[in-house]
DNA sequence: TGTTCATATCAAAATACATTCATGTCAATA
DNA sequence: TATTGACATGAATGTATTTTGATATGAACA
């Protein structure tokens, strides 16, 4: 996480449909760039704009792998409960 | 709850700042309109506008008390743990 | 090494959201 | 019933965020 941020911004990340379905897709599995289009249905330039934006808040990490890129949930954004959630720090979320 | 809303723009309401503020204290306690003014340190009527907000979101509930309005979480936003958290439907957040 | 595939970046345009200010409503009470 | 206190509303403005389109980078492979 670059730098500290409040609560209210961490929840402004989530609340993106774009965004959020990009997590919920990584909280099932990890997923290369490509992987991701078929649900999401936007351009790729959108969709590396709101990759950036989940990596620089420390929600996500990436890994080159070949011509691709693989994204994963960053580790401390994970909950330890089994339920799907993500970990802000400030707060937990916990999906259905 | 107006209308049927989408998981991101329920967390749009409580990515920001002053609402989730008002939250906070109203998990404490229901309020009278005037008595969130100290630590939110607003106009009124910006004040009033975020409530509408929420209100409409169907995260709080309002009810003339006199000459003021009493504040309260909406029963359907509590969460049954113990813990200070609201439920969204789509996702329950919990906080520290 | 030149080309292609996969992804990222940048700046501009479009859209959405927060804030302000003026005014309206509603209940209490003089 | 006129006034005041407490809150709500609406329109205009300011600010932030999302989207697009053009271009750049980096790895693989011919």
């Amino acid at each position: 996480m670059r730098q500290k941020k409040s609560c209210s911004s961490l929840l402004k990340i989530l609340a993106d449909k774009t965004r959020l379905a990009i997590l919920e897709q990584l909280m099932e599995q990890s997923k290369h760039v490509s992987d991701f289009g078929a649900e999401l249905q936007i351009e790729q330039s959108l969709l590396s704009h709101h990759l950036k934006i989940l990596r620089e808040a420390g929600l996500v990490t990436s890994k080159r792998d070949g011509k691709s890129v693989l994204y994963s949930i960053a580790p401390e954004a994970k909950t330890s409960t089994s339920k799907k959630g993500v970990n802000l720090g400030c707060c937990i979320l916990s999906f259905n």
